[in-house]
DNA sequence: TTTAAAATAAGAATGATTCTCATTATTGCA
DNA sequence: TGCAATAATGAGAATCATTCTTATTTTAAA
């Protein structure tokens, strides 16, 4: 799903199915972030596209959250990173610089992910919980933070 | 390591390399996390102890964070959770229920924990990052939350 | 003991996020 | 097309977890 047609109808079906609209500040917002090759924070979006104002793009990140469009990461960052959903990006994972909060994605291979989700399962079943989604995040350093030491 | 003396030879010994005491104060946070099956918010821990001021109980679990005997755990919850360290406690990861926020600890069998690792190295090294550590969180709803829905 | 350095605790300050509310845009309907 | 009724917008105020400040107390070592 890199078309941006494709991505703008899944949206608003996505939008629509929990009664919101797909306004032109959605619209950028998406497009925002359909751009990036990494999740973004409000400070990086607003630069990006500072016309948006920060309390609309606060209410618009939730609703699109709540639609289920996007996702809201937080790390021990300040900042929370907001991202597309894996509806639209696919299944991934995400590697996170802990000196500068910088977060990339990261896939792993078809089988190793089968076999974790397998045991994931296993043990919600065992603790009674009921599974929405796992979250796996490598902590460490990237190259430019540990040129920088 | 379950032996309060152990841990407290341990957790002395971390806060020394970091050139910080070993108060009072912090011996009673060990203690609770300690007691505690699973990971706190500063809230619980100050209504099982309400002498602790929170203005030391946050800088000492900082100090205890910064010594390695103590993790921060952040999720979409709005209070950060807090617990002992994997040198203390074993590396394990945590099971979250998004409605009411509680954190349970769980252990994945050696072999998969193995083949995740392996292939995290992996991941991490194709992407130039030093890798600390990994982070493996299930988001679901407990058995009591499903109830009340 | 005395003293210098570290820890404590109370409250003030910070800052990301959420809320309020007056204004503007959009939708459905006559 | 025009008109409510409803939803979205944006500016700034409010919230609240966390961090900072500072005066006081505790600790450790000589």
């Amino acid at each position: 799903m890199s078309n941006e047609i494709e991505v703008d109808q899944l949206v608003t079906s996505q939008l629509e199915a929990v009664g919101q609209r797909y306004t032109n500040n959605r619209r950028r917002l998406i497009s925002i972030l359909l751009l990036s090759s990494k999740p973004l924070t409000i400070t990086q979006i607003l630069e990006i596209d500072p016309s948006l104002a920060q309390s609309s793009a606060y209410r618009n990140l939730t609703a699109l959250e709540e639609a289920g469009s996007v996702v809201r990461i937080v790390t021990s960052d300040d900042h929370a990173h907001y991202e597309l959903a894996e509806e639209i990006l696919e299944h991934h994972h995400h590697i996170i610089c802990s000196p500068c909060g910088e977060i990339l994605d990261f896939h792993l291979s078809e089988s190793v992910e089968r076999t974790l989700e397998a045991s994931l399962k296993k043990v919600a079943d065992q603790l009674g919980f009921t599974l929405d989604t796992h979250r796996l995040d490598l902590i460490g350093t990237c190259t430019s933070c540990r040129g920088n030491a």
